[in-house]
DNA sequence: AACATTATGTAATAATATAACATTTAGAAG
DNA sequence: CTTCTAAATGTTATATTATTACATAATGTT
């Protein structure tokens, strides 16, 4: 059971802008977009945008400097990312595959560091851009 | 066999000074320690990462802004990369685990989508960081 | 009510990266 | 060696992404 975060005013105002965006958004598009609502300033932006990473709610795709909202109920922290993102279009979408977020959770090498996170990210062509 | 390619004058520089850094380097680092050899400006510095990351003698360290050389011999081209990053001491390493990258390059889903390339970025403490 | 924690507002600035344009260098082809 | 082309360089300006610093307000706990 995932724990309710209640979000404050601005949290969920810019959730619900990415959430709805259904893919991912920067971070100064998303400062355009809520100025109506009264969020001014970059950095009213990214300090809700770093809370709602670290409750999960949602992920920074880290070669786009861009960010989504968590499409995987079960995904309550930010711990353990996987994405998929189309090199041609940019569509990006995040992977819920359990027997690859067993193998890389589990994964250890000689290094003796122990992983308590990881962040993947695949790149390719999607279907309708490879059908192009 | 690799292919050797003929670095050009501000690439050599730019390498050099990477690869003697042992660890990752941010491009405005890089910047302020090659004005000495003549390079001036922030786009002589990119231009120069941007072709070395295309060859595969340096990698992006997407979740760092920084640039590390490769530190495995194997490793011709940027397409198949996975680093460990500690969380405290910011100690970046390269991991060359034959296992892990046959299983990532030959992973595919339900999506259709076939990847011919990826980032893995592992997060925790280093063994030194983890005794202290 | 008192206190601590979290969130907000605002301005300034730092850090990262690219656009545009002119020129030079290095290879390949004839 | 000359012509052509591709790659690299030099330079200025600017765009994009992110944080510091400081003041205030809202929320939750004891
Ligand atoms: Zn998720
Ligand atoms: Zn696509
Ligand atoms: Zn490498
Ligand atoms: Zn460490």
């Amino acid at each position: 059971m995932q724990k309710e975060h209640n979000l404050s005013k601005n949290q969920k105002i810019i959730f619900d802008l990415i959430d709805k965006s259904g893919g991912p958004m920067k971070a100064y598009s998303i400062l355009f977009n809520v100025q109506k609502k009264g969020i001014k300033a970059p950095l009213q932006v990214y300090r809700a945008l770093d809370k709602l990473v670290e409750i999960g709610k949602i992920h920074k795709i880290e070669s786009r400097n861009a960010f989504i909202a968590c499409q995987n109920s079960s995904c309550q922290i930010s711990k353990a990312t996987a994405f998929s993102i189309c090199e041609s279009c940019e569509n990006v979408s995040e992977i819920s595959n359990s027997k690859l977020s067993k193998y890389l959770s589990n994964f250890s090498d000689e290094s003796g560091m122990k992983y308590s996170k990881y962040n993947l990210e695949f790149f390719g062509l999607c279907k309708k851009c490879k059908s192009k």
